[in-house]
DNA sequence: ATAATATATCAAGATATATTGATATTATGA
DNA sequence: TCATAATATCAATATATCTTGATATATTAT
């Protein structure tokens, strides 16, 4: 029950529904680009992506001090059933503004 | 996107989980009756049933004064996986205990 | 018509979640 | 080592949601 509830409520925000629809279009991407791309402050996005990490829907990869975050593989049969609502959703995203450089990390 | 946010938020709390999981098992049942199954005061079952009826997972029956909620069928992908998901949870409920009489209604 | 029953809705207080600004942590480069 | 940059966490406030008791609506029985 606590595992299901914490994966709903998760997706139960407009903001990290948005975060979800633009994670699974532009693939990897730390805090400073989602913080560029959205305007948003560093505290909120790190918070949003905390939850959706812990809810199951998000991985992270550290690079030295980036870490960057992309839509967990494979998600299991409901995360991914609530993945494709969000995609059918039709949701107006903001341009992508990409700061970071992955160098040699391999991601 | 604020469909979709209704429908999630509709899972996103316990109690209606759990009434969500007893209807699935057994049945249209009224307010009455799961008051009784629940002890729970009236008001609040009626508020959390009307949630899940918003939300797109019960429909109700009206039969004179009584109103026999169900689970929705057919339930779409994403309620219906769900509904899967809960199933799967094992949660432990309360006995049945039935109240009211379907009489000539037809369920 | 009146009373009794089932349900829905409202208002107030309690609890949970979101947002912000400040601070802490960690890694990189001079 | 020291300064800088990216990220995480904390504390305070704002906002939303849940619970309860009271009231309103609607149907049935007397």
């Amino acid at each position: 029950m606590d595992v299901f509830l914490e994966t709903v409520s998760a997706l139960n925000d407009e903001t990290r529904i948005r975060l979800l629809a633009f994670l699974d279009r532009h693939g990897p991407l730390c805090v400073c680009d989602l913080q560029e791309s959205f305007g948003m402050i560093q505290s909120r996005l790190s918070r949003h992506l905390k939850i959706l990490k812990d809810g199951g829907f998000l991985r992270v990869d550290r690079c030295g001090t980036w870490g960057y975050y992309s839509i967990r593989s494979p998600l299991d049969r409901f995360r991914s059933e609530a993945l494709s609502e969000i995609r059918c959703l039709g949701i107006e995203l903001p341009p992508l503004k990409k700061l970071s450089e992955t160098g040699d990390c391999k991601l």
